[in-house]
DNA sequence: TAGATTGTTAATCGATTAACAATC
DNA sequence: TAGATTGTTAATCGATTAACAATC
C-alpha cells in the first residue's frame, strides 16, 4: 500500500503459502516472534531467501527479535490477495472437478467455488459437493451478474481452449486451467496453470535415473 | 543409455511433456518432421530453448529437416522414463484420491493407481473409480509383495507425514505428494509435491496486483 | 554495552537467450 | 551450391547465496 509494487518473483510469490503455513503452527503454539533463521529450518532452505521473500512481500521485522507471528501472517495473506474473497466458477463436473469443489483448503486463501457447470444433462441439476452443477450455456449471464472474476478449467483438454474463450467473453479476469494444454489468452489476462503432467514427469524421470544409477 | 547421464534442469525437466503432447498432435497430423522453431511457436517459447531441452533429453535433430517426429517422441518418453509402465499406490479415498484414481491423463506416462487405501470403515471394501479401496494396514504386505515403488499421498495434511514414514517403510521409492505440507524424507527417497496452495497463490497474487494497477 | 537478528548490497550460480559454426 | 536448421559456445539475465552494515 505505501510500497511501491516492485515485480516479485515467481518463484518467490510459490514460496508464499508455505511461508503462511509455517507463522500459523508456530502462532497456533503461541510463539509471538520467529527468526527467518526458524522458519527456514522447517524446510531446510536459507534463512537469506526467507528474509528477501518476507521483505518482497512487504513484510518487516525487528532487529533482535524477529517478526511478529500474526502480523506477518496477515502482511502474507494481503499480499497474496487472501483478505479478499474471491467467487470462482468451476467449468467442469467430472472427478476432478468434483475434488476441486469439494476441496476445502482453499478456504485460507478466501476462494469460494459457488457453481458448477457442464453439459452433461445427467449431471446438471445435481449437486457437486453441495454445490448446483448448471448448464454451461448461463455461465456468461451468472458471470457478470455476479462479477465473478475467477474460472477454473477442469474439462478434458480438447474443451479447454473453447472453455477459455467462453470464460474471457463472459469477463472472467482470472483463469486456473487444470486441463493439460497450453491456454492462448489476450494480453492482461492472468492465467495459471495447474497440470500435473509436469510433476509427474519429474517424478517419473528422477525414478528412472535413480535406477539407471543403482545399475551401473 | 549410451550417453552419460547429465544432470538437466528441473525447469527443463517439466517442459518435456508439452513437447510430447505437440509431437503427438503434430503426428497425429501426417506430419514426419519438425522444426524447433515449429514447436517453440505454440507455446510462443524460444526456439533455441526447444532445442537445448531436446538435446538435454538425448534427442538428435538433422540439419535442415528437422527432429523425426516419431523418434523424437520415443526419445522424450524413453527419458522420462514413461515406456516403462509403473503400478502405484494411493492412500487417501476422498475428492482428490477419487479424481486421482479416475484421471485418465497419466496413461501416456504409464502410471497406473492398482489399488487405493483408506482408514476409513466405511469406504474400505468398495470401489474407487474401479480400483478396489484396502485398508491402510495392508499396504506394507502388498507393496512389497507386488513390488510397487511409487506411493501417492491424498490424505489432509495431518496425516501426510506419517503416511508418507509407512510408504518408506514399505520400501516406496517416490512419493507423490497431493498433501499441502512440505514431507522429509531420507537422502535418496523421490519426492515430489503436487500441492496445489502455490499455484493458487500465484493466481490471486498476480489478480491482486492487477486490480491495484487498475485503481492508480 | 554486547549480541542477535534484520536489512541491504555484492558475489555467485544457473538458466535462458543470442551468436555463429557445422551439416545435410 | 545455397539455404535452412541443427549443434554448440558465448553473453545475458535473473535468482540464490554470501557478506556485512544497521539496529534494537
Amino acid at each position: 500500500m505505501d510500497k511501491p509494487l516492485r515485480m516479485i518473483a515467481e518463484a518467490s510469490l510459490r514460496r508464499m503459502p508455505s511461508y503462511w503455513r509455517v507463522l500459523d503452527e508456530i502462532g497456533n503454539n503461541g510463539q509471538e516472534f520467529v527468526s527467518c533463521t526458524e522458519i527456514a529450518d522447517r524446510f531446510h532452505q536459507d534463512p537469506t531467501q526467507v528474509r528477501k521473500d518476507l521483505e518482497g512481500a512487504g513484510c518487516e521485522g525487528r532487529p533482535r527479535v524477529g517478526f511478529a507471528v500474526n502480523e506477518t501472517k496477515r502482511c502474507i495473506a494481503e499480499f497474496l490477495g487472501w483478505n479478499n474473497t474471491h467467487d470462482a466458477f468451476l467449468v467442469g463436473a467430472g472427478n476432478l472437478g468434483a475434488a476441486l469443489a469439494g476441496y476445502e483448503g482453499f478456504q485460507p486463501a478466501g476462494l469460494t467455488i459457488v457453481a458448477v457447470f457442464d453439459n452433461n444433462p445427467e449431471k446438471i441439476g445435481a449437486k457437486l459437493a453441495g454445490k448446483p452443477v448448471l448448464r454451461v450455456e448461463r455461465f456468461r449471464n451468472l458471470a457478470q451478474r455476479m462479477h465473478v472474476q475467477i474460472g477454473i478449467i477442469a474439462v478434458p483438454a480438447h474443451a479447454a481452449q473453447e472453455t477459455a474463450d467462453m470464460m474471457l467473453e463472459s469477463g472472467i479476469k482470472a483463469i486456473w486451467n487444470f486441463a493439460p494444454r497450453k491456454l492462448s489468452s489476450p494480453e492482461g489476462v492472468v492465467v495459471e496453470n495447474a497440470d500435473l503432467t509436469p510433476s509427474l514427469a519429474s517424478l517419473s524421470a528422477k525414478l528412472r535415473m535413480k535406477r539407471d544409477q543403482e545399475v551401473e
